[in-house]
DNA sequence: CCTACATCCTCTAGCGACTAGAGGTGCAAG
DNA sequence: CTTGCACCTCTAGTCGCTAGAGGATGTAGG
């Protein structure tokens, strides 16, 4: 058995070693055994989880989403219905969230354009986020 | 002059009580005058400099950034290079983050139709989050 | 074997922007 | 006068880490 080290998990991971230790404190990684001098010892299937984990929050899922994928993951019998709901849930959320952002890259191209440079009375910036009224897209 | 109470400024600008008192614990917000029984007593000006917040929050300003936009509102006759310059860094971000939410959407939908609504073992979902090689989109 | 240095350990506190709750006071209507 | 809501202060919690203190371990070179 080679003994992965806490630093090596972090580099094949791409997960940083703070938050290994993170992910291990919330019981999102078991504890893995020790070396004589109390050193964490990681399994491959560590760095499995860990990249699982990171790949998973890099898509945007909560941290209890995640839990429950992973227990999906530990037993692969079970109905996928919930990592499809979770993943579909997520999804809506994107959708949302492009879609308003669209509407405020907008209402910032206007902001932005309008302004002439000159001085503050006149900034069309400082002019629509004192008035609301004039948002020409209804973001929010 | 009639006072206005913490909880009609709160409904007449859309920011929360509690957030309300947040904001004048930052000194985003002047402390109001106090009427007898120690009881925020605001003025019409606040509910616009509320208002302002309110929006610029929505617009998805740091409040930091929106210290600085006050600032500039407070004094009309400065440049409002800065202004712009907050305005324009906002807008390079939020574009950011549409190009990389609609790589993530293209993703999550790739995982969500290959979803066969079987078992996890054959669940695309699961499959995706744990080979980071299996995504299409260049998203992270 | 000793030293230097990177890496590891635990623990606490901090980030941003609030939000929730405890425990108490003020105020207007009935 | 009492009911009941809105207000007050203060502390602690949220999420997902990140930073730092202060110390132990592991490894490579001399």
């Amino acid at each position: 058995m080679k003994k992965i080290t806490i630093g090596e998990a972090a580099r094949r991971s791409g997960v940083k070693v703070p938050t290994v230790r993170y992910y291990e404190s919330i019981g999102l990684l078991a504890a893995p055994s020790r070396s004589e001098g109390n050193q964490r010892s990681f399994e491959p299937a560590d760095i499995n989880r860990l990249a699982f984990i990171r790949h998973a929050r890099e898509l945007g899922f909560e941290i209890e989403a995640i839990r429950t994928l992973l227990t999906l993951q530990d037993d692969p019998h079970q109905s996928c219905a919930s990592a499809d709901a979770i993943a579909k849930a997520r999804l809506v959320e994107v959708e949302q969230r492009i879609r308003s952002l669209t509407a405020l890259k907008a209402e910032l191209e206007t902001m932005v354009e309008g302004c002439g440079h000159g001085r503050v009375d006149q900034c069309r910036v400082i002019e629509v986020l004192a008035d609301h009224g004039q948002c020409t897209h209804p973001h929010h």
